[in-house]
This record gives C-alpha cells, structure tokens and sequence, in this order.
RNA sequence: CGCGGGGUGGAGCAGCCCGGUAGCUCGUCAGGCUCAUAACCUGAAGGUCGUAGGUUCGAAUCCUACCCCCGCAA
C-alpha cells in the first residue's frame, strides 16, 4: 500500500522502521513536527521520527500545521491510500482524516477505551492497571474515540517504569499496525465500536505532576514515581547545608514502616532512605540532587548524611 | 547568546568568598580483637585538585579560555 506516516515522538520509531522493511508497502513521505529547541543549551534538536525517516531515506515534512492549506496540499499530492498516524502531536483535521481512501490508522499505546490521550503509558502505571497494551484504530474525529481495529495485551511488570513499558509497547506495535494494514488491504478488517462508558482520559502530564504528595498512600507514591520515570521525573524537596533542593527520584520500592509523620525520613542507610507515606513506607534507592548525578543510595548517603526525622518537602 | 549547579586519591562530598603543609564518610590492602563477621580497633597504600594559559615569592583557592557532567526550562 501507498503509506504517509504521520509520527514524531519516539513510540513510532519501530513501527515504522517496520512497514519499510515491510516490502509490501510503500512509504512515500514522513509528516512530522518540526525541529523544537530543546535539550541544555535550547539547541534546535529533530523529533525520533524525523532522525530514523532520514536514515531511512524517506522524505520528510515538517509543516508548523498540518491543517494549514500548503500542508494538506503536500498531502494531497502525495494521494496515499492510507495514513499511519503514531504520537504525531497535531489534532488532523476532518480534511485529513477522510484523504486517503483507507482513512487515518492511528498507534495508540493502552487498551482504548481506557486512557484516550496524551500519557497512556504513565495513566496505566498510575491507576495500577495489571495490563496495557497497543490499540490501532480507524481514526475519526473525536480524540482517540475511533473504531477498534486490533487490540495487543501487555502485563505492566511489577516496578515497571513509564520508560520501559514505553519501549515494551513500541516494539508491539510493528507487528499489529501490519497485521491490521494485511487484513485493510484483503478487506476483512473487523472493526469494533468503542464503549464511552468505559472511557478514560489521560491528560498531557506536566512537569508538577512528578512532585510526591508524601500524605498520599505508599502504593500511590510508588505507582507515581514509576509512571513519571523517566519523565518528567518523580522529585521532591529536601533540607541540605540549610538550602533547600529539589531531589529527584528514580527508583523506589514499597516498604514495611512503623509510626512517622508523612514525609519523615525514618532511616537513611544504605539499604535505602525510608520514607514514611500518609499509609505505609517508601525505600528511596536511587535519587539525584540538582545538578548532581543520578546515585544509588549508599554513594548519596556518603557524601550527603540524613540525619533520621529529615522532612522532605519542607513548608509546602 | 534561555537560567543555574558541578568536575578534588577507587565512590560520594568538604575546602575556594578571606591564596601559604590535601580533609571527611566509605572502599581497598595489612595487622589486631573475636568461635566468627559485612561489626569493632590500629596502621598503610592511593591525588598532575577537568585541560591550557595568566596574576603571585607561593594557586585546589584569584583571572581568562576551552573540554566534560548535571538540574531547570522546552
């Protein structure tokens, strides 16, 4: 089939490393966002997408605005019989969406109708799902609301971070995105309606949603760093040489405590620093100070002592 | 020119403001104590203080340039 590829973030690399290595199909042109400053420093940096379409040798399009006319001329002209979208970033507009003869395919990483949006990778880890997956759907205009082609299940790992659940999910993706596009092509592509009542919304994070609530539960504060790891990482703040800090954390077990004010450390060795919860404990076993490097626990501990009764977050 | 922190024996840090013998917590090695130990005691090895210049009688410390790491922000 005559395939554009609608993609920037990294999610889609995979898959459409894939359809080109596909030999039955042919990708005519790469569509994503353009170069964003980013990384230290504001260095103008080209999304995943565009870095993998180039060592493919695909052509590639960077429109400010995929609604914009010269956009959707580009589009138009290329006349593909479908579109592959993967975490493109842009709302398509109806004109978009009803160009190709097959429609928009979209990648979505969980189980729709569970966590429509921008962050179903941390939404999964967040509410404790036992399993996610990859949904590819026929697009419509709704957000992630379209008609379920194929559905592929994951278990979420016990200590699993949105990190590496998030390269789990990409590499399933190769194999259902042609497994759904073979069925497209000879017609007996099932489709299945979407239960709304089931729906659930994951909303772009930010950088704040990565600050613990100490007063939250252990099993929430644990869930939480996971799902923010490696982004927008879990922090917190903390008292050193009376300046106040932020910590960050990236890693973190679920443990056994007795008594303690949410937020108190109650010990700090190297087995880890722990933390008491609104409910129950957290180990602290990897952290990082600003501007410091990401350390285990006992290398942190030497040069930074905790005295036990620490509060982290201080006055907030 | 987006803002900021940092590069000191193997690890993590202090010392830098107010130049003048390299320090702390660990690790390593040896010896001791002990039924025994990752515990405790004693001792030892190990550092061009990121790189290159400059100022100075003297620079980890002050000045300049460059390299590398990291936090914020995106």
């Amino acid at each position: 089939m005559r395939i554009v590829f609608l993609g920037t973030g990294a999610i889609g690399v995979p898959s459409l490393k894939a359809l080109a290595a596909s030999g039955v199909h042919e990708i005519q042109a790469v569509f994503t966002q353009p170069d964003r400053p980013a990384g230290r420093e504001m260095k103008l940096r080209p999304p995943p997408v565009k870095v993998a379409a180039r060592a493919l040798d695909l052509p590639v399009f960077q429109p400010a605005k995929i609604r914009a006319s010269d956009a959707r001329a580009d589009l138009a002209a290329l006349a593909p019989e479908v579109i592959v979208v993967a975490a493109y970033g842009q709302i398509l507009p109806k004109a978009v969406l009803s160009l190709p003869r097959l429609g928009c395919i979209n990648i979505h990483a969980s189980l729709l109708p569970r966590h429509r949006g921008a962050a179903p990778i941390q939404a999964a880890i967040v509410e404790g799902d036992n399993e996610t997956g990859i949904t590819i759907m026929q697009m419509d205009e709704g957000l992630d609301t379209g008609d379920i082609l194929l559905k592929v299940a994951t278990p979420i790992e016990p200590g699993e971070t949105a990190g590496s659940l998030h390269d789990r999910l990409a590499l399933l993706a190769p194999a259902a995105l042609l497994e759904c596009l073979d069925r497209i092509a000879c017609g007996t592509a099932s489709r299945e309606r979407q239960d709304a009542e089931l729906a659930t919304y994951a909303p772009k994070l930010s950088r704040e949603d990565g600050k613990i609530d100490w007063k939250r539960s252990a099993v929430e504060i644990e869930r939480r760093i996971r799902a923010m790891t490696p982004w927008p990482g879990a922090y917190t703040s903390i008292l050193l040489r009376n300046a106040k800090v932020t910590l960050k954390i990236h890693r973190a077990e679920l443990c056994e405590v007795d008594g303690g004010q949410a937020g108190t450390v109650v010990a700090a060795e190297d087995d880890g620093i722990v933390v008491a919860a609104g409910e129950g404990g957290i180990v602290l076993k990897e952290v990082q100070i600003a501007g410091g490097k990401r350390l285990k626990v006992p290398d942190f501990l030497r040069g930074h002592p905790i005295p036990t009764g620490t509060q982290l977050a201080p006055e907030e």
